[in-house]
DNA sequence: ATTTTTGCAAACCTTTTGCATGGAA
DNA sequence: TTCCATGCAAAAGGTTTGCAAAAAT
């Protein structure tokens, strides 16, 4: 865990000052594979004794969404939540029992958006597609464990 | 706009009184082909002299949406918007300049979702797919009126 | 030394809730 | 007449902001 962390390097690399707040919320969402929300993140720091404000955090967040490290996501409960993520496009499954987000490749994705757009004469500029289920670990699990 | 109104329809079908504000509401809705806020919506009921309590707007969008003749979606800004729509599973095409949505029927999303559930071992229950961009109409219209 | 970032606290905006009243069936 | 739905107003969240102090470069 002590190492490089990307977003440490995402936020030096965007010309921003590493300061003791940035690190930590970096560590913790380094620390962290699910999706997270701001709350909870609030939380976690406040458990480390991470003394951080609620202004910061989110302005953090904020900077770190921009710098494309985390991705902004919207629960199916309509919650806001996190995922930390490489910045390149990509898509989200979500594991519904343990929160933890995958990456997903195009699959045939762009095809289907192509279609959609040959057939609706939209032009479309961006999609979003999460996806909601079990993951592997979480389906042989049954339903035992929180 | 007289006539048979989708919205009323559902709330009957469920069962549900048909009273005055719900009326309004769903006329506002039926009138109204893009998406919109619920902020938005309260505004126009204002504008037409329709008295609909912010609480009793929420609560009539939380039905609606229950009933599945609106959709909540969340807007690339993180805004919480509505569309009307057919209770059936469809994804949202919406254009970012008239705010209009167009369902979208598969057209190969769901084999892309197949093979993403085979690639990753999830075993997916849901998914969303939002798409953005301009309509044809506003393609036509370049950068023209509002 | 300069500029950015932080913390605080208040403001803001959106959405929800309790409860008494009013209206549909 | 009996429930369901509404309005009000307050509360509850979640997120943002202004500004002076503190920290990074």
């Amino acid at each position: 865990m002590i190492g490089s962390n990307p977003i440490v390097e995402a936020l030096s690399a965007g010309g921003y000052r590493m300061t003791g707040p940035r690190r930590a919320v970096a560590d913790l969402i380094a620390g962290h594979d699910g999706h997270f929300t701001a709350a909870e993140l609030e939380l976690a720091a406040r458990e480390r004794r991470l003394d951080i404000s609620r202004a910061t955090l989110f302005r953090a967040l904020d900077l770190l969404t921009e710098l494309g490290v985390v991705e902004r996501l919207d629960l199916p409960t309509g919650e806001h939540a996190y995922v930390p993520c490489a910045p390149a496009h990509h898509h989200h499954l979500i594991c519904s029992r343990c929160g933890r987000a995958t990456d997903v490749a195009d699959c045939g994705v762009a095809e289907a958006v192509g279609e959609i757009a040959r057939r609706s004469g939209y032009r479309i500029d961006s999609h979003r597609l999460e996806l909601f289920g079990l993951c592997r670990h979480c389906q042989a699990k049954t339903t035992t464990d929180a």
